[in-house]
DNA sequence: GCTTGTGAAACGTTTCACAGCA
DNA sequence: TGCTGTGAAACGTTTCACAAGC
């Protein structure tokens, strides 16, 4: 098993404050929302906020935000705070999403087709590239207005993720098909998996998966509806 | 702020083990998971399972699942382990998935009529009632080809979750509108709110609202696909 | 043999509190 | 004064380990 270890010769930076490893997977998702709320703030021309406001602005404490940050250098201003365009730039260096990732969506359903029609992608560094359906019915009709992007057979699958750089597979297929097809797509090439299907997928150890299972939030919600009425679960 | 009591005359009940409020949100989340797993091991026809194999279906410790359930009481079988049914019947009682939850839907764009049109919900105990929007092109419009059900104006949306009872509203509009949405929800006497905006939401304390940004998903992966390569971050 | 349920220990995360700086 | 960055304390969750039961 390959473990990952980082370079230790960083060109240019003399602190590197500590291996992307071992930054708290927590911290990390707070990164995005950091960098979510950042971009209304430099929307509304705020030049500078504190860690205080940008935590406010999101129910976290101060002390949160500026140890999330923290762990990736010191970048704040005593006294001032934080300069909004340079952390959102540095936010986005972290995530790695400073350039584009390419990705594909497996599964031309209705979330499918959705997800590959979203506008919103583009503009936090995703483009996605080609959308895939083992349906004959499917395959050849052409999705979106103007842009117009065929729907694939699953057997171009692998040359598109060769030929396009492909590097995140989403998989919007029903359940029983979700653990076929991202095999698939692991043997194309692909690097990490967003799963839309209501299903546990196996994969080689430290492969990122990121399971979306919407019927999940809808469960945690009525739980937490519940849950704030008083009423309890009793012994069945 | 009335803080939620569990009543002190449980009918049938005389171990209730824990009120709902302190039980880990973790825990929570899992406890969909293992409902999930439960109900493909039922298609497989399994009658029993042990804690040990849940888990490591979702790659959690049996110790894990364990101590899950055991917030809501022991149903489990010394040297047996789980009835799978009899498990999935004290989960969906548990997270109130025993009936069915009503919801809107607002926003009729792309991603709003994928989730309206999901056949998936239903079977979990979710009921999409309606879906909205305020753009006239939409309003009248019919989705889903049995159905046919009508793209509603937002006009509406007070009348709707009163004569149906919805407790569940599902947001499924630009960053720019989410709040408004929200609130106009909550004040037609919603429960709780399914975010898909990429924006944070501010809502009366102790209201259930769950965020699912497609982008920090994204991002999310693109850094664990990096730090899994070992690049490390160094400074700008 | 196998399994559950659970107190106690181990671990990780969040919050506190304050030195240092603008 | 206001703010950051950070060690230390507080808190919550997960894992361990084992008694009890099938």
């Amino acid at each position: 098993m390959a473990t990952a270890e980082p370079p230790s010769d960083s060109p240019e930076a003399a602190r590197a404050p500590c291996p992307l490893n071992a930054v708290p997977a927590p911290a990390v998702r707070r990164l995005s929302l950091y960098l979510q709320q950042l971009e209304g703030f430099l929307k509304q021309g705020r030049q500078t906020i504190s860690s205080r406001q940008l935590g406010e602005s999101l129910g976290y404490t101060d002390a949160q935000v500026r140890k999330d940050l923290a762990y990736f250098g010191q970048f704040g201003h005593p006294g001032i705070g934080y300069q909004v365009e340079a952390l959102i730039e540095r936010i986005r260096s972290i995530l790695g999403t400073d350039r584009t990732w390419s990705a594909v969506v497996v599964g031309a359903g209705h979330l499918g087709q959705a997800l590959f029609r979203y506008r919103g992608f583009v503009a936090k560094g995703f483009e996605l590239v080609a959308i895939f359906d083992t349906d004959p019915a499917k395959i050849g009709s052409r999705l979106g207005d103007p842009p117009a992007l065929e729907v694939l057979s699953l057997d171009r699958l692998g040359d598109v993720v060769r030929e396009r750089g492909v590097e995140i597979g989403i998989v919007t297929v029903p359940a029983e098909h979700a653990q076929e097809v991202t095999d698939l797509l692991l043997e194309s090439g692909v690097r990490g998996i967003l799963n839309f299907a209501p299903a546990s997928l196996v994969v080689p150890d430290g492969v990122p998966v990121t399971s979306v299972a919407l019927a999940v939030h809808l469960e945690q919600l009525a739980f937490r509806i519940r849950a704030r009425r008083g009423e309890v679960e009793p012994g069945g």
